[in-house]
DNA sequence: CGACATTCTTACTCTAGAGTAAGATCAACC
DNA sequence: GGTTGATCTTACTCTAGAGTAAGAATGTCG
């Protein structure tokens, strides 16, 4: 009302909303997150987001949704099944820290934030373990012995967490992107250890 | 007042509290727990919470330190300095993934629950820090060959990150200590698709 | 223009739950 | 027995903040 802001198509809102939600949520938290102060930070008033989202916990869920589907995206180019596996699980490295790099509160929201909270973890969890899989089957189809009774699952398992504490740190600005990856790399295919590639 | 509990010292009834406090927080978050709850769950009434800890927080500050404490003191035997580096290595991660195994609630509460609290984050990272510096010296100590442009730091980052998304698997009881053990050690040194032990 | 839908706001209600006031009950010691 | 100082409880107060009622402003299409 008191400048600039004229009325906007409801579709159009709703993304801003949703930008200003997830600015906040990442700051603050679910919890000391109020709807005053999305509101606020969106320049709209808060009936417009019970209108559009109907409640705290499904604005949040919005946008666990499409972050969460920004992050698969990113990861898209690691399904490219003209690159060798190892290629692949390079792709997928670059796509998932150059993300968390691009997008920190989207980070923030996803990880930090929907894990912790019971509620949503849930769906969190689906995003991620569509990413566990992913890391699985690649480290599987690019090694040449299987070496009976390796379980590539808890592998993967241990790599995306690694992968994950990376991140925050990419996230903070302490590293960049493809020393990350190829710290990464290294780390699947050769130890910590390991000669650098 | 209904039955057996009769009166108690003080000391006792502290620990009681928190024993309470942690189970409760671990299960429902720092949030979703109210110190009614709480109190409920140790047989005792609210004021004596408050009388005792003083609020919510430093409750739950309380758990964390206690908790925190025991974290440290399962991970002692790794600085025991008449090992081999690599055999402290394998006593921190026994010693780490041992705790996780033993206490899940505790393990919830230090890190699923305090990391996503920002008013209680920096409190854990003291701790996490800790380990994450001994990582590093260990790995440091132990390569021979330190290939210049090495960052210890950061392989401490990922390898503790590695750790943690494989003690929640531990926890979930998807798998026993010693195989967790044997996978990290085996991804510290040669790497996932490396040949076993 | 006048009718209808959409966008948007001011100004509330209502409740969960943090925190407290006031004092009862018990144990121990003189 | 009475005094002192812990332990412990019932029964509140008070506020932040989720959610809503009622309707004003703006567009658009006949």
């Amino acid at each position: 009302m008191a400048g600039g802001t004229k009325r906007l198509p409801r579709a159009v809102r709703e993304q801003q909303m949703l930008d200003a939600a997830v600015e906040v949520f990442s700051a603050k938290g679910f919890h000391d997150t109020s709807m005053d102060a999305i509101a606020a930070a969106a320049e709209i008033s808060k009936p417009m987001l019970y209108l559009y989202y109907g409640s705290k916990e499904e604005l949040f869920t919005a946008c666990i949704a499409r972050e969460g589907q920004r992050f698969v995206e990113a990861l898209g180019p690691a399904t490219d099944s003209t690159l060798t596996p190892r290629e692949q699980l390079r792709a997928a490295l670059v796509g998932f820290l150059g993300f968390v790099d691009g997008h920190r509160s989207s980070w923030m929201v996803l990880y930090r934030q929907s894990m912790g909270e019971q509620a949503f973890a849930s769906q969190v969890r689906t995003s991620r373990d569509r990413l566990i899989e992913l890391t699985a089957k690649l480290l599987e189809s690019s090694t040449r012995e299987p070496e009976p009774g390796t379980d590539f699952g808890i592998m993967a398992v241990a790599l995306v967490g690694a992968g994950e504490a990376v991140a925050d740190r990419v996230a903070g600005g302490e590293i960049e992107v493809e020393k990350a990856a190829d710290l990464l790399e290294n780390l699947a295919w050769r130890g910590l250890a390991g000669k650098k590639k």
